[in-house]
DNA sequence: TATGAATGAGTCTTCATTCAT
DNA sequence: AATGAATGAAGACTCATTCAT
């Protein structure tokens, strides 16, 4: 008799998910470009072939990668803005985008890897940019609520340094400073 | 009869510039790992086999290309640690620093775009890593001397705000509006 | 508790001439290399592991239909041979040759479509070169009933012209004008 | 110093010569869905690789060789059309239509093989509906041209005719009686 | 110095086939 | 009797690299 669909189901589950990890940390580690499906069903302990029975290629995959943490990013975008007291929020919004970043460090360094590579990977383009007007747009707003000269401006120059910070440290998390500089940071938008 | 040693000297430095010219154009459009020689070498007017004549292979482009670039900038870091007013030098530093951008965004693109791969492409890892150490030791000898307290953290600060916005700016040189932030960016370490 | 022995029975051919069914019109629209287990299965409504159950593989299945199919052909031909007056066999054989082609257009264009490899589709060679001798012998003995001149020589004749005619049929059954044809040919055997 | 452009354009003609006869070889004995394109460059005594240099994929190849050998019989068409005695052009082109396929047989087991499939080998199909559609109004004008009777559907008489004896020959070159048969026709046509 | 024809390993992808349930 | 997740071999195709000229 044939198996059962909730078996069925969490067998589905188990391999997507074992695959979307694998792909993560290959793309993270070689990059998009030197990553091989080879490789990443060899990580995911799978066969080639099942990467097609749940993406549909190589780009699937990526944008499959990226709407998952894209989800996750937005949820926590979300709870920093229901910090009751103004003054605080552009905090909040520091410290909850370095908390992800900790959570989430294969995925930054693969999104950092790519990101000047998104016109030739089209699936990514439009997430991107999105991503990037969306926090523009939030930091000004804040900036702005804060009662800070040119916002526009100095909501670049805050999301300028947040985005370098977090690449550097993405790039030797276990040598960088990132509490101390975290505070040094937070010093000038308290 | 043979080529002249002196002609034969030009044609070796024109062939070599324009195979790293179009490797720079080739790799900043597609990634180092869409590119392919072929496209080099067409984007270059000469045949792929050339390409081997003088150089040992896709890698070694890479680090060629690397080599060139960090000269030119080392040189243009050199020329801000002449500035007599030690106040300055922070500034003379970071208005170099994007000057040296503006006028080389491909090269900007391509190593921001392969950075997170430094791993995998033994030949950049070296030439990056040093790099950055080297500039965050700059920035941390400008700031002790001008007084900062604990320059170390705020040459970390400033060198991730410095990074940040070049890189925003290299991902849409057109729209930035690069001087207005680099004058806010500046009147905080004026 | 267990099924009845005749339900069980009843399942099994129904699945077994659904699979049937819908291999004939894939491999008929796809061509035999071009047609894959899984659309088949999905033309039957059956799992691709289901067609293993009645059949050994793809080779397989196509001798089922060939099989099938050549004793359908087998059971009209037999009729033509019933026909008491001599003269009117030849007319009548070839009457029931394309009533059987136009309620079989799917297998005769899967047929027509194979036969030139038969020698790389084993189960069908045989099949194919039997079938072939067959009419070809059939058509020689009525011809020398008729009183025809070299009667195998003209069986080749008939026979290349009746093949023939059916195969323009198949390509475009629609447009066709079979009927005129027929008469034409008819007129000619009669 | 570079290969001579003239040595290097006869290294190309004898390469894609010998892949486009290895193809037809191939295609013609696996059929074109069985025929794999390492079959093609092992015959051709070639690398896989190779292929790509001078044909975009496995339609292509098929679409060439389809190509040149239509361009083969076209010319054999347009010398039937210079028979002055107009009595004796239907002769002249069913025999010359025979002389062509004796010399192509290959091709011709391909072309059969592969007609029933044209509608999904889409390089095919407009030039395999053109041919016959050709051949047809051929046929219709020299029988108008000789009196006979309906004119068009004697044409899909006489080309179904052709067609069969035609596929029937190639079925078996060895043992098929061909110029009794082809006599036998041509008897009825003079 | 330079060419470009040729190679072959490696990529993505499909698919007949198996098997636990 | 039937399912469908999983496999792995094979296919089409790309590309860094070599080498005769």
């Amino acid at each position: 008799m044939p198996r059962s669909p909730s078996l069925n189901r969490r067998m589905r589950e188990e391999s997507r998910s074992r695959i979307l990890r694998a792909a993560l940390e290959v793309f993270a580690e070689q990059g998009y470009g030197g990553a091989s499906l080879r490789m990443i069903a060899g990580r995911a302990g799978v066969s080639p072939g099942l990467i097609y029975a749940y993406f549909a290629g190589k780009p699937a995959l990526l944008e499959a990668i990226f709407a998952q943490s894209m989800a996750d990013v937005r949820a926590s975008f979300a709870a920093a803005d229901r910090e009751p007291d103004r003054r605080r929020r552009v905090e909040r919004l520091v410290r909850s985008s370095f908390e992800i970043l900790r959570g989430n460090l294969e995925f930054w360094r693969l999104a950092y890897g790519v990101r000047m590579q998104s016109s030739v990977l089209p699936g990514i383009e439009a997430a991107s940019a999105a991503w990037r007007r969306e926090i523009l747009h939030v930091l000004t707003r804040y900036l702005r609520g804060a009662g800070v000269a040119k916002p526009a401006v100095e909501a670049r120059v805050l999301f300028g340094l947040i985005d370098g910070v977090a690449q550097h440290y993405v790039l030797e998390p276990k040598a960088y400073p990132l509490n101390a500089v975290l505070e040094r940071m937070l010093s000038r938008y308290g």
